[in-house]
DNA sequence: TACATACATGAATAAATATTCATATGAAAG
DNA sequence: CTTTCATATGAATATTTATTCATGTATGTA
């Protein structure tokens, strides 16, 4: 079931003792995939800036459009993509919508993102 | 000097107050980039079972790729990106060069990763 | 009801990224 | 010094992803 290729080293190099203590220890594809997606939010500059500024405040999809300097369906675009992976929430005022955070712990991990890249 | 782009809301919806209260409070652009580029290390599944290898124990390229499949082109490439991102770090021992990890809290966010996508 | 507004969305395009393939480098062995 | 093996790397290709453009939907208002 495993996709064996691995045929790089023809006359293998492996260290059986080190392969062997892995083995078992990678989480399975779904779960690999759920967590890349996750950190997949985190790698863009505009996803970014969204959540930069709802740590602010709650705001609506067109103040986030006139702060960042975008457009509108650019923000829309991803703050679907936000929401979808429950990272914001949104309210609906008549016409508006106002969008915020979802979840405490996103502050968190951007912080532990900014102490490594700070050395 | 920033872009004003912004029509999208001919006769403005702003919400002046909210708006003014953001600002200055996005980090700049060369910040906002580094940022994204260290979540993009953990935004693909092959980087993150590398580094789930490597949690476990210190291991060669050849290893690697035995280990998950994958030819010693590919996995050298990710390599090379993980270094630059000064994720893991490498030793020579005669031919073989071992990898390992190089900085303490990358485990950290990754469990921070998890308990968010298991609700 | 008809219209305007704020937002959402599908499809097309543009840009970024992962993997492959061919080849290069660097260390050890003969 | 020549060969072999483990790894590195440039260029091409394949795939993914962000933004734009055109249009659709929902809500409030004349």
């Amino acid at each position: 079931m495993k996709k064996m290729e691995a045929e790089c080293c023809d006359t293998f190099c492996i260290h059986e003792e080190l392969v062997h203590k892995v083995e078992g220890h990678v989480p399975d594809e779904e779960v690999l995939k759920d967590l890349a997606d996750f950190f997949k939010v985190f790698a863009d500059t505009t996803r970014i800036r969204i959540l930069c500024v709802l740590f602010q405040s709650e705001m609506c999809v067109c103040d986030l459009a006139e702060v960042l300097g975008m457009t509108q369906s650019a923000i829309s675009h991803q703050l679907r993509m936000l929401k979808q992976m429950k990272l914001v929430k949104n309210r609906r005022e008549g016409k508006t919508v106002f969008y915020s955070l979802a979840d405490g712990h996103i502050q968190t991990i951007m912080n532990q993102g900014m102490e490594h890249i700070l050395e």
